[in-house]
DNA sequence: TTGTAAGCGTTATCAA
DNA sequence: TTGATAACGCTTACAA
């Protein structure tokens, strides 16, 4: 390989090659000044000839602002947050902005070298997603330095942090509801960890609040570690005997696949015997049969609205600290009638508990 | 909200809290040059008072080195990118480097205008995935001047590309192989567009090279434009008469997901009446029923290992241009045994081998 | 209209 | 061991 130091051209090569100083060269290029036609050609041409490229770092060094905002998000390999980051990244481009990934994998240590690293680079705002809003060294780091923020999914009690989500609680109720409206009596929950999520937990309210409405007896929730999600193992205590739910609740939809799964690898058919519904609305449950029920979050939007929100708070535009962005609720097959009552007053149970004598 | 002038700590505020000069402050952090205790000691307690984070825009303009790749490609919301994406990240927060991160949605202009972007930025160098290794205007301006870049996934005909994959060919052959051996006579595929797309080109390739071994007709090929998923009536004009295929090879896992549903929309069962075989392994692949047979790229080590070898190439280190990954094939109920023949020893089956009368 | 020069926050060279 | 100072590439007063 030829050993060629890769010089990079700067303003003093435009401006020798165009026999101008490197003033009327910025100035030229930047459109901020008058400059003669000819002048304004000549280092048009020069710069062109030379493909100068402006150096970003220089330029935010002497402008203190960098023109880049840092994304910061548990995982790329949930679709729901990729797709958010998408978002980002479409509005981003949009304004200018260039976007610092950085992704914790739900590991605190990383998380805290994300934020350092960010801060080294001088983002100008955050967008991030948190595993817990409520609790969180990363944002507490924020508020010290006071650098811009907007959380996208999370729902903080502590509303002063600005934040782009849904409305998690109304969601779920939406969900449960319409459970109910399938005739389903014994609704269960599939939970990402309440003391990790403040998604979770909002999740769960909305689906308690919506049962006790309806006057239904909440059925067995699961809660699961996310880094596990082989659930049969958990879930097989809870789905035989003749009360068993007849639909689950996922709080997301990688946990609602997992859970299908479960349900299936346990013999019972979805829908048939038992209806799921997830929370999200990533694509791929859409190709998939039976096709999944879900409540679909605005991935893409919750990333546009999250960075726009972001560059407001950085230019200082007095705003609300929430936005709540609309969901919708996409029919699927995995979420059906509920089935007649199993065992109507029919002594078949008894096997099936047998099966199973520590229950 | 309060107008506090977001004042950032430089080095010169240290210097001054600590009773030094900016250079002493500038060994002490860096550990370039002896100190006394003392004056270590005060510069420390400084700098963490002041929470002194050293900006890495100013050392980037003075080193001439930004310690920043960028990443493109054509999209987060295939899962399969994303992972790669988590590798670099991975690979670069290991090695202090940060990660700009650009997606084009398969859009040749907004492709141009992040590599300008990212050129501007002075990153080091690029890890990248095109649409088409052996087309791409952006990495004909990488070539221009002359910085480094990585591909992933891609797998150039110009092999002095550097490029991370694994053998397409190889791969592609392997699917068609355990298909052959479950008996399968019959095997279509589904295509991502050729011109488009290096990897779909090799992909057909290897299809093409199995079957002919195997001493088999080609089947139909369905080439899909990746914008529009809806399948059926593509594949409709292909799934009737006694010598449809029973089984089809797709690209890539999305293709594989649109073609089971597909293939059930259209009335047949995955995978008694037809088997689908997908390309990547994304993992939502193993959550779903059928579970997705697929071959499994490393998507993670994609990312982790072109960041590496990109690294290499920033530091000059000369090495070979190729490196290949090694991928699996992974079960799924989605592929299984051939069907019995449809028409078994009946009239119905000759027009099939006339079609071919050269086998 | 154009050029000179200061300065952004670092690191590194050279004296002291 | 420490400090003054130049330099990195750019923008922007201010002068010419």
């Amino acid at each position: 390989m030829v050993r060629t130091a890769t010089k990079v051209t700067t303003i003093r090569d435009v401006a020798a090659e165009a026999g101008v100083s490197i003033a009327t060269v910025s100035r030229v290029l930047n459109g901020s000044g008058r400059a003669t036609p000819e002048t304004t050609e000549k280092v048009r041409a020069a710069a062109t000839a030379l493909a100068f490229r402006p150096s970003t770092i220089s330029r935010s060094l002497k402008a203190a602002r960098t023109r880049t905002v840092g994304v910061l998000i548990p995982s790329l390999s949930n679709p729901v947050f990729a797709e958010s980051v998408a978002g980002v990244q479409d509005a981003a481009a949009e304004a200018g902005y260039s976007v610092l990934i950085t992704s914790t994998e739900y590991d605190p240590g990383r998380e805290a070298r994300a934020i350092e690293s960010l801060l080294a680079n001088r983002v100008e705002g955050l967008v991030l997603t948190v595993a817990d809003a409520d609790r969180s060294g990363a944002l507490d780091t924020l508020d010290e330095v006071r650098l811009p923020y907007v959380l996208a999914y999370n729902q903080p009690e502590r509303a002063t942090r600005a934040h782009v989500s849904v409305d998690n609680v109304a969601a779920a109720r939406a969900v449960v509801e319409r459970m109910a409206a399938l005739g389903h009596r014994r609704i269960g929950m599939v939970a990402g960890q309440f003391r990790h999520s403040d998604r979770s937990r909002r999740r769960h309210a909305g689906w308690l609040a919506a049962l006790a409405d309806a006057g239904l007896a909440p059925g067995p929730v699961v809660e699961v570690d996310f880094n596990d999600l082989r659930l049969a193992h958990r879930l097989a205590p809870h789905l035989d005997g003749a009360e068993r739910p007849t639909a689950l609740f996922a709080s997301n939809d990688l946990l609602a696949l997992a859970t299908i799964r479960a349900v299936r690898d346990l013999g019972l058919s979805v829908p048939r015997d038992m209806s799921v519904c997830g929370f999200d609305g990533i694509e791929v449950g859409t190709l998939m049969s039976p096709s999944l029920a879900t409540l679909v979050q605005p991935a893409r939007a919750m990333g546009r609205t999250a960075f726009n929100r972001l560059r407001a708070a950085i230019a200082r535009e007095p705003q609300g600290h929430a936005v709540m962005l609309p969901f919708t609720l996409r029919p699927g097959e995995s979420l059906g009638p509920a089935p007649p009552d199993i065992h109507p007053a029919n002594p078949a149970n008894v096997p099936l508990d047998r099966r199973h004598p520590s229950s």
